[in-house]
DNA sequence: CCGGATCCTCGGTGATACTG
DNA sequence: CAGTATCACCGAGGATCCGG
């Protein structure tokens, strides 16, 4: 019902590759999913969290992906008339994919461009994007950290790692970035010391936390050019 | 240069997933990433790779794609003019994406379409995307597989893999698709025995060593509308 | 308010042709 | 061999309108 079914916008391959991209390749698709990766949400939700997007796209894109079956439209029984959008199993499995693309492009990351918008679900997906779980063992701690609309805390136990929006009322350590310059202090670029001192980090509790908190959520440098690697 | 300051085409947030996409997101742009994890090329084996990409998008992907420094531009000092294009450590750092999503798409194959073609990257890259290698421990095997016109040789090795162009002198199996069932063969809707009982797979070689093929590379089967995992 | 559909403009895509 | 130039076209992007 989405009018004409269209002749698609193929590649012409017969490869995964490009299936997938056929799939999940047209301008914005990945940022719909991106977003509901971290859970299902209703079409104004959808909107808000991609505010540059217009809205016949996100229309559009979620008809496309719910017929490739990556998302699944569920319409709410109660009263208040809803339907929310999830991502389907297969969908889901795009989860590590886009964290790792979302690594790679934060290497890209310098300072926000004066139009670009920080959402909610940037922040609580920066940090599952960044965390360095091998360097998680056996750390117990929770972060709550502070961004001028909005605060989401970390819990980190044991090499798993839990965001969510709110604050959290048993934080080790809250953390307020003063300007955007939390994505310094994980690319290393800036050190917690650094970071503390310079006023640039606004911090409550120990400030021998933000040392961890550096350890725990890293962006790797940015790579020099030097000869590419083939595949292994 | 040709490049007019047309800044246009970002997604107007700041996130690394996002800072990707304005990378590697343009149409066709993950395809050349995807022949180029491969090894360098030339524009015309680009071109070849890509036969349903118009010259003029292929000459404005690889310029956008250096400028970015995924992909960086090598002129051969010899006499045959020629110009190389190679991933930078940087654009290299896709592999693992690509093979991830190459997957992932891979689950969405089903029959090719008339109209598509099959490359040889794509052949490559197909054993490379689907090689299991849990099921590679301590296992020493050497395949050949005879496509319409090309020949690949893949050598499992210990946990390790390698796939190239042409004939093996010593394979330990040879495998001859005989049609598009091979794919059958990697998603297991179509068993070892099947496929050379039906002649879909002509093999030359001890028919058990097409059982441990079908091991070693896999396609994950699609999964079944359920319900939609967040995060882990 | 929520979840779209519709109309219109603009620029990237895609096919072809031309150049160093 | 490695591009650039030209042009038609269709999807993105923005606004407005519609049904519950």
């Amino acid at each position: 019902m989405t009018s004409s079914p269209t002749r698609t916008r193929t590649y012409g391959q017969y490869c995964g590759f490009a299936r997938a991209l056929e799939i999940v390749g047209e301008r914005w698709a990945l940022l719909v999913v991106r977003d509901l990766v971290l859970g299902p949400k209703r079409f104004t939700e959808l909107q808000r969290g991609l505010p540059k997007m217009p809205q016949s796209i996100l229309s559009a894109r979620l008809n496309e992906l719910e017929q490739s079956g990556v998302v699944r439209r569920r319409v709410l029984p109660s009263l208040d008339a809803g339907v929310t959008y999830e991502l389907t199993e297969y969908g889901s499995e795009l989860d590590q994919i886009v964290l790792l693309l979302g690594l790679w492009g934060a290497r890209s990351l310098t300072r926000p461009h004066p139009e670009e918008v920080f959402t909610l679900d940037t922040a609580i997906l920066s940090l599952y994007t960044t965390f360095q779980e091998e360097a998680a063992d056996g750390v117990q701690v929770n972060f709550e950290v502070r961004y001028p609309g909005m605060t989401v805390h970390a819990l980190v136990d044991g090499g798993a790692l839990k965001v969510a929006e709110g604050s959290h009322p048993d934080a080790d350590l809250i953390i307020e970035p003063v300007g955007p310059y939390l994505v310094d202090l994980l690319t290393g670029q800036l050190s917690a010391g650094e970071a503390v001192a310079s006023g640039k980090v606004l911090i409550q509790g120990e400030a021998e936390h933000l040392e961890l908190f550096s350890r725990l959520f890293r962006i790797p440098p940015a790579p020099e050019p030097s000869t590419g690697t083939v595949i292994s």
